[in-house]
RNA sequence: GUCCCCAUCGUCUAGUGGCCCAGGACGCCGGCCCUUCAAGCCGGCAACAGGGGUUCGAAUCCCCUUGGGGACGCCA
């Protein structure tokens, strides 16, 4: 029986959790679930002049939001005795020495050391290409390669999972580990995952923090699914939620080859949460966002029911691939203030569509509210058509553009229903209305 | 420049010597449905980087070339 593994996502606070990040957590974290090991979170803050309290707690966020939760959490700054102790060994035993002020490693010469890469295999490093490298700066704090290693060791990390750009130091922390006579870990180097310019992403190539991405209104499970399969994959399967990623994920089917982030992709798959979510939670989601993005007041926000929300939900997710666009589209039901789209204006509200608007004005009028149902309206109005000698597309255009504002949108009677009737009533005489100025100008 | 990693459709990937004249997904194109836009359904285009080996047989193994990426800090 194997001991269960301990395992840890390492950032430096210098900025916002990105992608890239969020992948090798994620990783870390199915990983640690999955053998029910132990995630941990330690943040690498031993460069004190760049690492900042806000990127530390906007990672923490990050994370939650991701849904990614952590058993332990370490901030090296606050172990520093540790640090001090071991290099002060190395110092005494000549494996490492000072100049200028800075202490420096000894790499022992000639030699070698081979990395033995879970998924990459074995990979060798010369000596004579690893520069004695410094473990104590002259301010007193501690570099990373030095602070990772002994950290690792001390935390009991069982699997060192991160990104490939980490390979290139793996020699450095692996002669750390020996010098210190420290138990090593198992090493497994995630493919990078790239900019769609095929490099190194950063905040030059357009949004990479994950927080960027919630504001562009998109769904935490999509992102994650969207993330897990940059560099793991599961037969033909595509959609995951996160119960099924922890029961399936397996270093086995990671691949070694760096992955392109397609934002069309992670949008197909926000769109597909939107469709599948449970209405009245990603309600509560729009909710939040309209308040974030200053949609709408946190008062106003506040005051649409629930209801509302879970029906806007059901009614725009299956043409919004994201918030954004589903906060956009819905914005006739949640205000009565009325955008109309001009050339939908000119098109439709014609004066010879009046009389008929007219027609289906009074009918509805006519309908108790309890009937304002999608069924019942479509059965009033295609009643009333068939006794005009009309059809329903000779209508429905104006009339979605009286109800609406705009040429496009959900089903005419299911947007009565949700609008209700004496909101139809209204916007329909307003229709009617601007179809007479319209006959004036 | 040196070192390291990588190499299947535009993108994410399946494939672990014969089941592959290469499968799925996104995107794209076309059709159906239809009160609009979508969604959905059906169909289509599209790849084993090149060259040498090994083998009865290579997308799968080896070598070279080319291409891509990463690392070369008292950053992590």
């Amino acid at each position: 029986m194997k001991m269960a593994p301990r395992v840890r996502f390492a950032p430096s606070p210098t900025g916002a959790l990105h992608v890239g990040g969020a992948r090798t957590a994620l990783f870390n974290w199915l990983f640690a679930r999955h053998h029910g090991g132990t995630f941990i979170l330690r943040i690498e803050d031993t460069d004190r002049s760049r690492s900042t309290e806000e990127s530390i707690e906007e990672i923490k966020a990050a994370l939650r939001w991701l849904g990614l939760d952590w058993d332990e959490y370490y901030r090296e700054t606050e172990r520093f005795p540790l640090y001090q102790e071991a290099a002060e060994r190395l110092l005494a035993q000549g494996k490492a020495y000072e100049r200028e002020g800075a202490w420096w490693f000894r790499v022992p010469r000639p030699g070698t050391t081979v990395v033995h890469d879970l998924l990459l295999g074995d990979v060798a490093y010369d000596h004579g290409l690893i520069k004695d490298f410094v473990i104590r700066r002259s301010d007193g704090s501690f570099t990373y390669n030095f602070a990772c290693a002994v950290d690792d060791a001390d935390l009991g990390i069982t699997h060192v999972i991160r990104a490939n750009e980490h390979l290139n130091n793996t020699p450095r922390q692996i002669l750390v580990y020996q010098a210190l006579e420290l138990e090593m870990p198992e090493f497994a180097h995630l493919p990078m995952v790239l900019s769609k310019e095929r490099t190194k992403l950063s905040k030059r190539h357009g949004a990479t923090s994950v927080f960027e991405y919630r504001d562009r209104g998109i769904l935490p499970e999509a992102l994650i699914n969207f993330l897990v399969r940059l560099g793991w994959s599961c037969g033909d399967r595509e959609i995951f939620s996160k119960e099924e990623m922890v029961a399936l994920f397996d270093l086995k089917d990671v691949n070694v080859s760096a992955a392109v982030f397609d934002e069309e992709k992670l949008l197909w798959l926000n769109q597909h949460y939107l469709k599948a979510g449970d209405p009245e939670r990603l309600g509560e989601l729009l909710r939040e966002f309209l308040m974030r993005q200053g949609i709408v007041s946190e008062e106003e926000a506040e005051a649409i029911p629930k209801a509302k929300l879970a029906k806007a939900i059901e009614l725009f997710r299956e043409r919004s691939e994201t918030l954004v666009e589903l906060a956009e589209k819905a914005r006739f039901i949640l205000s009565d203030r009325l955008e109309y789209d001009p050339k939908g204006v000119e098109r439709f509200l014609t004066p010879e569509k009046g009389p008929l608007l007219e027609g289906l004005l009074e009918e509805l009028a006519g309908l108790d509210e309890s009937e304002f149902t999608a069924p019942r309206l479509e059965e009033a109005t295609r009643a009333y058509l068939a006794r005009a000698g009309h059809q329903l597309k000779e209508i429905a255009q104006t009339c979605r553009v009286a109800l609406t504002g705009k040429t496009e949108g959900p089903g005419l009677f299911e947007t009565m229903e949700v609008l209700e009737k004496a909101e139809v009533l209204t916007r329909l005489r307003r229709g009617l209305e601007l179809i007479r100025q319209g006959q004036g100008a």
